[in-house]
DNA sequence: ACCGCTTTCGTTAGCGGTAACATAGCCGCT
DNA sequence: AGCGGCTATGTTACCGCTAACGAAAGCGGT
């Protein structure tokens, strides 16, 4: 190691350093660093090692700034605490890997305005695109997402009216299938177990769906719990009792997600509840958590994968050049009855 | 809505935009954007209006070219899978809330290769700050970390070597602890489940502060079995079944974490294995998943969201100043016996 | 020797903001 | 009136990099 390389001052490092400890031009040294238009071997080899030993690391902003352009896909979500978004993310990066894009997360918390805010932090960094949960936002939100003039993408539910392209499952058609296979089985007395829903839309799409589904087959839910906040295997636990302390006779409940579901599956265990004979249970999601679980929670994927994967493949296509949009993917989650459901 | 709002081409709005609509100078625009020095209350209201109106998102990449400040801070984590890590994250951004810093998330997958690219790619951004999970990097991430000329913070272990600060607590002690605790209640024949651990440091280091603490007893590890990839809950179901098929007279089994641990509980309970009589078991985070277990299990509470709050206090302080550094917090994490490790 | 072509490099002019300094207007004071 | 000292705004010069163009060098063919 020189000691020249190290006699600099805690100043970082630019273009010019390299250009300087290898003899060429900046423009030379910023080729070579992007493998872009021609350069001969023999400098290549001279500038990068040079950049090597000095540490060098370009600086990005810079960079976007001069090329208008910026590898960054912002992705909103939620939440990662929920176990759905992180696999939703997983989607994504598995496809941008394949490219130059990077995915930059942003967290909402199920809160409107932290929406906004976050997506206005976001636009100013001018990525690529976005991938945005959800089809409800506000409509400063809204606006800026049209006139980001990038592809975006609204995931997980295509119940609405996107903005631009769409990827998602139905919930309130995954409310009714589920609400048809707990009719065709027999049950009649039905309880609904949720989160308070005002900002989860999703959550109440389904419930729409389900008591929609209910209704053709001439039954109302009979009884109903909702939570917030805590854990919810916990949760799952707590309202199980509390519904069926209230409401005995219940047949089935149906659980807003597979958390508070399988909080619900270990109460009724721990009871010598007869489950689905007495008590029939189904969730949301598909989690991988319930194959460990005493029985198999009855539930419908949610295609978070896939999801994620969808929506980046638009973006990854669409980034550059300005092509149609308006792209929509909709997704068909299958039931999975599990052993919490009879047949 | 005016219309000469709209009659815009899709070109992005900058500054000049705005300055043309209110008839002020670009700079004017830019302190008032950034409530930075003197402007009048006519022409600050007079501004903003037309940024709103105009629908006009502050270039940050120009912004943080010009002033040489960018708010973002890089966290670097293995994986979002975890639970772990989004709960450090909910500690890290209660902290960078009440800032002007922003987390940016970068996830490595557990290999270093891949935490090298990342760091690369997040410097490449000249962040504010670095806060990453673990000690263990590459020569090439040290060296970029040492060159950054930045706070950084290496989290949720402390036995090893800094780059700079350091927040998390001893794996190695909790593994003895745990050890100690599972002695002095009496057992003897003693198995272990974990992760493969070549690139798992943490639970490698538990294992390690664990068999010492057991050597000192004059005991060994009965038996171990490891795991990799996979739904957590089911691996210790089945992790738990082998082992104890191998060797049925062992009488704790130690689990790498809460997610395996919950899986081997569930199995015993199913098996009608006596806990913690005839076999005692304790994992290792304080998941609150556990609380909805039936039993209760023996664990240790990482000081997850703790460790993240104090990261990012020591960013938050040190952003821009350049002070001293090297900070050292070493949290002390509780063993919770819970009801799966006799008293 | 001259031409045209290719390969390899350098020069110039920004990208959209902001720091730092300059300036204009206004006030009160002597 | 003239001056210092505000406050409110404008000007200039970059930040570090890249697009676009330009130019030098090498090479074969006539």
């Amino acid at each position: 190691m020189t000691k020249d390389a190290i006699a600099n001052t805690n100043r970082p490092l630019t273009l010019r350093d390299v250009s300087e400890a290898s003899g060429v031009s900046e423009m030379t040294v910023s080729r070579v660093l992007r493998n872009r238009g021609d350069v001969s071997e023999a400098t290549r080899t001279r500038v990068l090692e040079a950049a090597k030993t000095l540490g060098y690391v370009p600086n990005k902003i810079a960079g976007a700034l001069a090329s208008q352009r910026v590898n960054l896909v912002a992705v909103i979500i939620p939440s990662l605490g929920n176990l759905v978004f992180p696999e939703v993310m997983t989607g994504i990066s598995e496809v941008l890997d394949e490219t130059e894009l990077q995915p930059v997360v942003g967290v909402t918390n199920y809160q409107p305005e932290r929406e906004e805010k976050v997506l206005y932090e976001m636009l100013s960094w001018r990525p690529s695109g976005v991938i945005i949960a959800g089809l409800e936002h506000t409509d400063a939100s809204r606006a800026m997402l049209r006139a980001a003039g990038i592809p975006i993408v609204e995931i997980m539910d295509t119940d609405g009216d996107p903005v631009d392209a769409v990827v998602g499952i139905s919930h309130r058609r995954a409310g009714r299938e589920t609400a048809n296979a707990i009719v065709s089985a027999g049950y009649r007395k039905i309880g609904f177990l949720g989160t308070k829903m005002p900002l989860d839309h999703r959550a109440r799409k389904r419930f729409e769906g389900f008591t929609e589904a209910l209704a053709k087959a001439g039954l109302e839910v009979a009884d109903q719990e909702f939570y917030e906040g805590g854990s919810a295997l916990v949760k799952g636990r707590e309202m199980t009792a509390a519904i069926l302390g209230r409401t005995p006779d219940l047949d089935f409940l149906y659980y807003s997600n597979d958390m508070i579901g399988a909080g619900g599956l270990l109460y009724c265990l721990d009871k010598g509840i007869e489950v689905p004979r007495q008590v029939g249970l189904a969730g949301f999601n598909g989690l991988r958590l319930l194959d460990g679980l005493p029985k198999k929670l009855a539930t419908m994927d949610a295609c978070r994968a896939d999801i994620g994967r969808e929506a980046a493949r638009i973006i990854a296509e669409r980034a550059g050049q300005d092509s149609a949009g308006g792209e929509r993917v909709v997704l068909t989650p299958q039931l999975q009855l599990g052993d919490t459901l009879k047949r």
